[in-house]
DNA sequence: GCACCACTAATAGTGATATCAATCTTTCGG
DNA sequence: CCGAAAGATTGATATCACTATTAGTGGTGC
């Protein structure tokens, strides 16, 4: 999940690519590749290869006699999952969560009542398994472990759908369960409502029950954008790797 | 929209992002630099720019002693535009289509909902004029036209919605659209009860109505699937430009 | 005098090449 | 079985020639 820091142009990449996901820099702002190679000690290369990932998740062009310049932010691949991440970390993280809730909103129920219909068996009583432990590791309190089974279920579900596109967002969900909680926009213990319809939803997969899994799916997501709604945002407790 | 050509590495990645994207390499095969320079007459600096796109996409990791990796499919960034125009371009263009119509299918009626909520009026009301454009064009049969108001149509309320992931699949279904078009997977004259759709989708957005706009959306896409289901295959009129 | 057009020059990015460093894998020897 | 060395391949730097784009500059015609 965590980004390759071993390349150089990954290095560079860790500080720009927040800097201008977090509009530090208004659209039509224009770098150079000289500019880059001083301010960040690197060679002409890798500044180049630096841009080259830029301008593929459109977030600049590179002209020649005109430079690098930002692109507005409506023309971003805002899907990228690293993109993401890069703007969870960044003033409007707020506004990025509530979008990415409401994708969910729109997807995650669709895909449990997918799942239900064509999962493959096994797969889908794994499921409740996994419910079961988040059930056992929330209550205890042990938030990084609970992370990793959230992750895991919603994974499995948009897996278990059959659908590619569904499974290409447990990436950006990952992402947003990862944000909320290194930004600690997670209760402290989850609530035992969410560790309920977790289950709930688990249990309809298994049993095949579409409808029943579409609308406690839709209730977990609902209940996070009330819960989006009150809460204040903090600082990290641990800045998660971009 | 069409991508820029002027660069070697994006004339490199025209031919080597659609051949990996449409499988003619399995997971797991790898490339060597110097391959890439031989087969493609190209720098080792162009090589390794078009790789970097591709390791951005996440088709690709390249390592040190092992090459140019290419991934399974699952870890790929399928939402990219790019790359979802490539796969279009290849064998599984159905399966891609059906998968991507599912997306819509949970997306477009939520974003149809929201933009009757919360559209700005004067935007709301011109979706309208769009509407009814659609049904002048497609009765005359001209597709070109047609296909471009299509788009518009559809961006115009992903945009709406003010949500900013929801607006951002604008791009996405403009490929969808554009790929069913230039594979002839749209009838030569649009149906009478799809032209009808959008143009009640289009009024109950400007008349404010949610549910409404909701359910003539979901009608839609799901036309669209049953019309998938039906519709063989066939090759491109006038490939499009990747 | 003003508008317009063509030419020119400066400025980036683009592409190629050479060279060395770093790293991973495999193999061979103890 | 383990560890060290060798070999292969990417990673990084430096430098040069090329090209596209823009801004200026000057001339020409109205």
């Amino acid at each position: 999940m965590a980004t390759d820091h071993r390349t150089l142009h990954n290095r560079v990449l860790a500080v720009l690519g927040p800097a201008i996901a977090g509009d530090e820099y208004a659209a039509g702002h224009t770098f150079t590749l000289q500019g880059l190679e001083q301010d960040f000690g690197v060679s002409r290369t890798v500044a180049r290869e630096a841009v080259r990932v830029l301008e593929s998740m459109r977030l600049v062009v590179s002209r020649p006699r005109t430079g690098i310049r930002v692109r507005p932010r409506r023309e971003w691949n805002i899907f990228d999952p690293q993109l993401i991440r890069w703007r969870l970390a960044g003033e409007g993280r707020m506004v990025q969560l509530r979008s990415l809730n409401e994708l969910r909103a729109a997807v995650e129920p669709a895909a449990a009542a997918l799942s239900a219909r064509h999962g493959d068996a096994e797969e889908r009583a794994r499921l409740a398994v996994v419910a079961e432990q988040m059930a056992a590791t929330g209550r205890a309190g042990d938030l990084e472990t609970f992370l990793e089974l959230d992750i895991a279920f919603h994974r499995s579900i948009l897996e278990l759908s059959g659908n590619e596109m569904f499974a290409g967002l447990a990436q950006v969900v990952a992402e947003v369960l990862v944000g909320r909680t290194s930004y600690h926009l997670m209760p402290l213990t989850p609530r035992p409502e969410a560790l309920r319809l977790h289950l709930a939803v688990a249990q309809a997969i298994r049993d095949g029950l579409p409808d029943v899994a579409e609308a406690a799916m839709r209730s977990i997501v609902t209940e996070v954008s009330t819960a989006l709604e009150d809460d204040t945002p903090s600082e990290p407790d641990d800045a998660p790797s971009s």
